[in-house]
DNA sequence: TTCGTTGCAAAAGGTTTGCATACCA
DNA sequence: TGGTATGCAAACCTTTTGCAACGAA
């Protein structure tokens, strides 16, 4: 999770089929997405979006706090909307991709105290939380991990 | 800060000069270091190694655990010689990367006790901080940002 | 009409892989 | 000698950029 600026008015934000579709479909994956899914995701719905604006799209909402991001084992940038403002911590299935926002407080506090004890100005953190959601762990009876 | 398995005894390590070399350099390196920084030292100490084994080399040293791991802003795996058994926290920053290990004990306990009530298996934290040390600070006399 | 937006192609940048050669044990 | 390790080149992947055409206001 970044700790990045919060949003603020766009000066001119012209309102276009494709950004409106990559919303549309970005609030349609409850959970954190890749570029290249939600790309297809369009192409798929029908209406296509180039990558490039999926990704332009996906830049300018990240500058304007309007998504929350976090990277994948392999380092490839996964997009989720931002439920409300302020910044939010993540426990994601490694498996299946299902995320929960859970309380960080705790972690909050320990930032600003680090912060506050270092010497170091402008002090931001990144934390995430991974795991195997109920879902997806081992049973007795082998099921596919659900989708 | 990945949160990775603990070091384990190799069935078959060969010792050669590139992983020495390696090995030495990074250990001379007191920061978070890319592998295309290292690459670069080792042909600037005259011990020249291939990228792609260095890449190798630093993939086993991670697996093993005997390397930190974090990620820049742009994505690149930055390297550094692990202090300890067990993971650690640091505070790094963004202009020179400098690096410090922070005390996280804070942020343990709340991992674990994350872990313990969602019903999630096999969490593991990543964190992350970054911030700005205060010789690279703003100054009322602009000197260069000490190397 | 204007100027931001789009999208293709191409570049960029870090990391991995195929494969023939070199070398440790 | 046998099986790893190396390293070059090329592939891979995600993300960014150049640039001409498009379209919202």
């Amino acid at each position: 999770m970044q700790d990045s600026a919060a949003a603020e008015p766009q000066p001119d934000w012209r309102s276009t089929r494709q950004r409106a579709a990559v919303l549309r479909v970005l609030h349609d994956c409850p959970d954190f997405t890749s570029a290249r899914e939600l790309h297809e995701a369009l192409a798929a719905g029908g209406s296509a979006v180039g990558l490039t604006t999926v990704y332009r799209t996906l830049r300018m909402l990240e500058r304007t706090g309007r998504v929350d991001v976090v990277r994948d084992r392999s380092g490839e940038r996964l997009y989720r909307p931002r439920p409300t403002d302020g910044h939010r911590h993540y426990l994601v299935c490694r498996r299946c991709g299902l995320s929960r926002v859970v309380e960080a407080d705790a972690v909050e506090r320990w930032a600003d105290s680090v912060a506050a004890t270092t010497g170091f100005a402008e002090v931001e953190h990144t934390v995430e939380l991974t795991g195997v959601c109920d879902h997806c762990q081992p049973r007795p009876d082998p099921e596919s991990p659900h989708p």
